[in-house]
DNA sequence: CCGAAGTCCCGCCAGC
DNA sequence: CTGCTGGCGGGACTTC
């Protein structure tokens, strides 16, 4: 279980990327029905440490915490063309090593690249960068669009607000959607926004909130149970069905079909966690039909089961009973 | 787990 | 010529 959070503050840290790291993980959300980790930070040589604008920041502890973190985090830094400390990458590598999580945000993936531990995974990194990265490691599949990418326990993001999602998916991988959810809700950012097929979304951010799409989207999330084909949802939305997929797309840089069993299966995760209902029951309620479609969307997207799935997080129940 | 029937969706392309 | 639209085909995926 992830307890144990390290994130590494080293010359050249970017203060907004460690700040997500720090509001994600660093918080305690228990009064809230959240998690709370064992969270530090650390650096190679305790003391002001220069940040990538400038002033500095004070971290007291060495890399001797990182230890036996069960995950490592590394914010953005200035990328330069010197190479990075040895002893950060130690402490990458030895986290990769034990199978502990490590995550990297915006240009912090470059750190866990020299630390060699994205060799022959798939990664990501802030799209102005992934040229970079591909060309300096072509052993690395660099995917540049997509917010995050889980390959193992190692985990890529792209720009800085995408750190967030690729933390919250941590999160709810770990401790369950609902645990995400709290902090999702606490840190004002969209929930939905987390991994999309197996390990990643689509990149296309929401930038304009075309009216159209906000409230087609809403209409679906009040209808999950119902059978929505793209035909009666294009109707719906007065567009021909090419044109609504193809808009769709565009807005919120996933299918309408994939969108749809996204929010389906993140429906029956809080089902799972938070009722006691019967798998057929949540089955409907989520609009899968039937138990044995949604365990098949289970296993191709969290590889995980239904029912193994309630096992690892239904307890978060039985602690809200219990207080 | 398989295979048949049904959906989706994306490149292609003509039409406005 | 550019830009958006939407019908079509077929390969991928979903459902049963």
């Amino acid at each position: 279980v992830l307890k144990k959070v390290v994130c590494l503050v080293m010359p050249g840290t970017a203060p907004f990327e460690f700040g997500v790291v720090c509001e994600v993980f660093g918080v305690d959300r228990s009064a809230t029905g959240g998690p709370s980790f064992d969270f530090h930070v650390a650096t190679a040589d305790p003391g002001p440490v220069p940040t990538s604008l400038g002033f500095p920041l004070t971290i007291e502890n060495d890399l001797s915490v990182a230890a036996d973190a069960d995950l490592i985090a590394v914010p953005a830094h200035l990328i330069g063309t010197e190479t990075v400390d040895e002893r950060y990458l130690a402490v990458v590598r030895a986290a990769a090593a034990r199978g502990a999580w490590v995550l990297s945000v915006c240009s912090g993936a470059f750190v866990l690249a020299q630390a060699g531990v994205l060799d022959g995974r798939r990664a990501t990194t802030h799209w102005m960068y992934t040229d970079l990265l591909a060309r300096r490691y072509p052993t690395i599949d660099v995917d540049p669009d997509v917010l995050f990418v889980q390959d193992g326990s190692i985990v890529t993001s792209a720009g800085t607000a995408s750190g967030i999602d690729a933390a919250l998916h941590i999160v709810r991988v770990e401790h369950g959607a609902a645990a995400a959810n709290v902090i999702a809700r606490r840190m004002v950012v969209p929930p939905q926004r987390d991994g999309g097929q197996a390990q990643y979304i689509p990149t296309p951010i929401p930038e304009h909130r075309a009216d159209s799409f906000a409230e087609v989207t809403d209409w679906m999330l009040q209808n999950l149970d119902q059978d929505l084909t793209i035909d009666q949802l294009a109707r719906k939305a007065l567009m021909s069905s090419r044109t609504f997929a193809r808009r769709f797309r565009a807005d919120l840089g996933t299918t309408p079909a994939a969108w749809l069993n996204r929010q389906r299966i993140l429906r029956a995760q809080q089902l799972l966690e938070q009722t006691e209902a019967g798998l057929e029951e949540v089955a409907r309620l989520a609009g899968f039909g039937t138990a044995a479609v949604m365990r098949h969307h289970f296993l191709k997207v969290l590889q995980t089961t239904p029912t193994a799935y309630r096992r690892a997080f239904s307890c978060r129940l039985d602690e809200m009973v219990a207080s």
